[in-house]
Parts: structure tokens; C-alpha cells; sequence
DNA sequence: ATGGCTGCAAACAGTTTGCATGCCC
DNA sequence: GGGCATGCAAACTGTTTGCAGCCAT
């Protein structure tokens, strides 16, 4: 009889186990590098290397999500329920935004290229009220 | 009297010339290494910071565009009509996708954060003719 | 015990920048 | 002629990777 072979799992390490909990923790969408200070308090001697392996190996098993969005440094989302951005061109800040998904993809369909649509990537730009106030727009 | 000041303007350099012909005549949203790649067999002795440099100053100029999409290389196009665009998770191709631009900038309105809305950034992601051709999905 | 995981540092890719020279206006 | 622009190379930023030892299972 075959061994059972318990693959696809992941070991548990103290690591790993803080960075997610503090992702989840996080409503700031964070870097890697802001996600590893943050971790470092807990674990001063936590790589960033080892930050960015891990938030790799959670989003892949889906239990975190990258956020691609534009031209900029990836952020990190420790909530999976999907949802837009937006985020702010004076600062940087990305905040969720409240609005259902749009049912757009089949509008695509039409393309000529031929493209199978897997899904599509919607993200607002603006300036936010903090940045506002500060007068520098 | 005040002599008439030019400034504002930019030279016409053949460098500059010749990457924005190259953009323009391309259908590819090249990245600045392509772009370089192709303006290279003109000008042989251009140098990859030159069309950097060329590419930020026309874009802020307005006579291009830069394409900030998720999480990838920066892509520049020279088609100034605004339109959306599609990406193959495989190959990584970008086209140009034929639907009118959307009205749901206003939606966000009610956001609780007080942005001032600018603008929104929409891309599909989907698969490409010739990558699902080639068996690959 | 064993193989995934870590810390560290070096390697990488994309982009920017400092400098001396070149060339457009 | 003056100053923006260029070529070149070095610097920077964000991210990945090779390696030797470590630790969760």
C-alpha cells in the first residue's frame, strides 16, 4: 500500500503565523517592507526574505491576497472577501472601497483577439482627505 | 522690454523624434527596454536612460502614455484616445479593449474616507488567443 | 531524521541619476 | 554661446535566490 503522502501542507513556523496575523490585523494594505517592521517587533531577527517567501506561499494557498496595483511596490491584503481600491496620488495610501463588483467581464467577449477573460482589476484614483487638508491640492 | 522666453519647450532632438515615432507606429504598449530594442536599430548609440528620460518627459508632456498596470514593468503607449486594456497572464501581452469608458467614478462618492475622486484605472485579465492555442490553459 | 524553513548576503531587474561632453535653438 | 540633452556607468529600490544551519513534523 502507498504511503500516504501529506504534501501540500505547509509547516506552521512561528514566522509565518505572525505575519498573517498581523497582515489580518493591518487595514493598511502593507508592503513588505512595512509588514516586516511591523513583525520585526515581535520577532527583531525575522528576514525580509523570509517575509516576502511567506506572503508568497499564503497568497498561492489563498489565504492572503496580493494587490497588483499600478506601476507601484506590491501591497499585501489579509482580507479575502473581494473588494476595489483606491488610492491616494499624493501619499500613496490605498483604502478599500465600497461598491459591489462589477459584471463587466462578458462586455469583453467582443474583443476581437479572441482573449478568454479570466476576471479584470478596477482600481480608483484619488487625492485623500488628509492630503486634501494638508493644502497640497 | 522683456525678451520672449521659449521655455517650456522641449528640444527636438532626433532621439526624441524617433522614440516617438517608434511608439506611435507600435500596436505592442512596449516597455522602455522594447522600445529601446527597436529605436536602437536607428540610433545605435542610444542609451536605455535616454528613452527613460524621453518617455517621462513626453508623457508629462501629454504626448504619451504611461500604462502603470498591475504590478509589472511600465509599459508606454501612443495612443492618446483613453481606452482599457487587457493582459494575458500567460505571455503578458497587452491589447487594447474596445468598450466605452465607464461612469462609476461618481459611485465612489459615498466612500466614507473623503477622497477626491480622480479617476479609475480598469484592465482585464484573460488569456490570449495563441497562448490558449498553444495548450498552455 | 528529514526536508521544509530561516537568516544572511549576494544577485537581479527595472529605473534613476551624476557627470562630462555634445548639439539644438 | 548657453543650456538642455545625451551616453555611460554607477547608484537605488524592490524582489528573488543560493546556501548552510535550524526546527516542525
Amino acid at each position: 500500500m502507498k504511503k500516504m503522502t501529506p504534501r501540500t501542507s505547509q509547516r506552521q513556523t512561528r514566522q509565518r503565523q505572525i505575519i498573517l496575523e498581523e497582515l489580518r490585523r493591518s487595514r493598511e494594505h502593507p508592503t513588505a517592507a512595512e509588514l516586516h517592521k511591523v513583525v520585526r517587533k515581535r520577532l527583531p531577527r525575522i528576514s525580509l526574505g523570509t517575509v516576502y517567501r511567506n506572503l508568497e506561499l499564503l497568497a498561492s494557498a489563498g489565504r492572503i491576497r496580493k494587490l497588483p496595483l499600478s506601476g507601484e511596490t506590491m501591497r499585501y491584503d489579509g482580507d479575502l472577501d473581494s473588494h476595489y481600491h483606491i488610492r491616494c496620488v499624493e501619499c500613496g495610501k490605498i483604502d478599500d472601497v465600497e461598491i459591489p463588483a462589477l459584471d463587466i467581464d462578458s462586455a469583453v467577449l467582443d474583443s476581437p483577439d479572441g482573449y478568454e477573460i479570466l476576471g479584470h482589476r478596477l482600481e480608483f484614483i484619488g487625492v485623500c482627505d488628509s492630503c486634501r487638508a494638508r493644502g497640497r491640492v
